[in-house]
DNA sequence: TCTATGATCGTA
DNA sequence: ACGATCATAGAG
């Protein structure tokens, strides 16, 4: 079943950790590219320094400002692609970054998608900018309703995973983001709890 | 206009 | 540890 809106009319944080074991599902020119999310990290409210929408409102995360639900994809040093879902009710900037994903579907075509020699299914798509080569995910898609979307949405048909299960950290690569940087909101699982 | 920088990755 | 590479945001 894919996840409905009020999933996500909720915190990032509260979100984030919700969304590992779930099914992220993109439909790429006749073919399913999937995996099970291992990986996330929420980014919260104008306070939270290591956001985009700490300095407010601009025309690159104005969707964050919306309902919950919708793709924010970005370019990050301008190579690659980071790929989340907002949050949240309208006017709270809110966000999940999906940072990596065990693959499960299309694995043959997400290794020509990432044109690397390791042929390791472990690097296919353990990390922000991997998943999205991976699963050929652009600013094309970005701003999408992923509650609608046939072409990227979220199952819960993955793994149940207990909350003992869940690993919490600082989130990665926000050193400029001052005590914020401290935050737990960084979460994730072990490959061993998706057998 | 101009400039600094980044929610990263692969190679070394 | 470092360079690749460019959209974005803030300053002038």
């Amino acid at each position: 079943m894919r996840l409905k809106r009020g999933f996500f009319l909720r915190p990032a944080y509260k979100v984030a950790p919700d969304l590992l074991g779930k099914v992220l599902v993109r439909k790429y020119k006749g073919c399913t590219l999937s995996g099970i999310i291992t990986e996330t990290e929420a980014y919260h409210g104008l306070q939270d320094k290591a956001s985009h929408a700490s300095r407010g409102r601009t025309p690159r995360n104005s969707i964050m400002f919306d309902q919950g639900g919708y793709t924010y994809i970005y370019l990050i040093y301008g190579m690659y692609y980071c790929f989340n879902v907002t949050t949240d009710k309208k006017d709270i900037p809110s966000a999940v970054l999906i940072r990596a994903i065990y693959p499960l579907e299309g694995i043959d075509k997400m290794k020509k998608l990432r044109k690397i020699k390791d042929k390791n299914i472990h690097h296919l798509s353990d990390g922000p900018g991997k998943l999205c080569q991976a699963l050929q995910i652009d600013k094309s898609l970005d701003r999408i309703d992923i509650t609608k979307s046939d072409k990227i949405y979220i199952t819960d048909g993955g793994v149940k995973v207990g909350k003992k299960d869940i690993h919490k950290s600082p989130r990665i690569g926000v050193d400029y983001a001052g005590e914020w940087k401290n935050k737990l909101w960084r979460f994730y699982i072990d490959e061993d709890c998706l057998f």
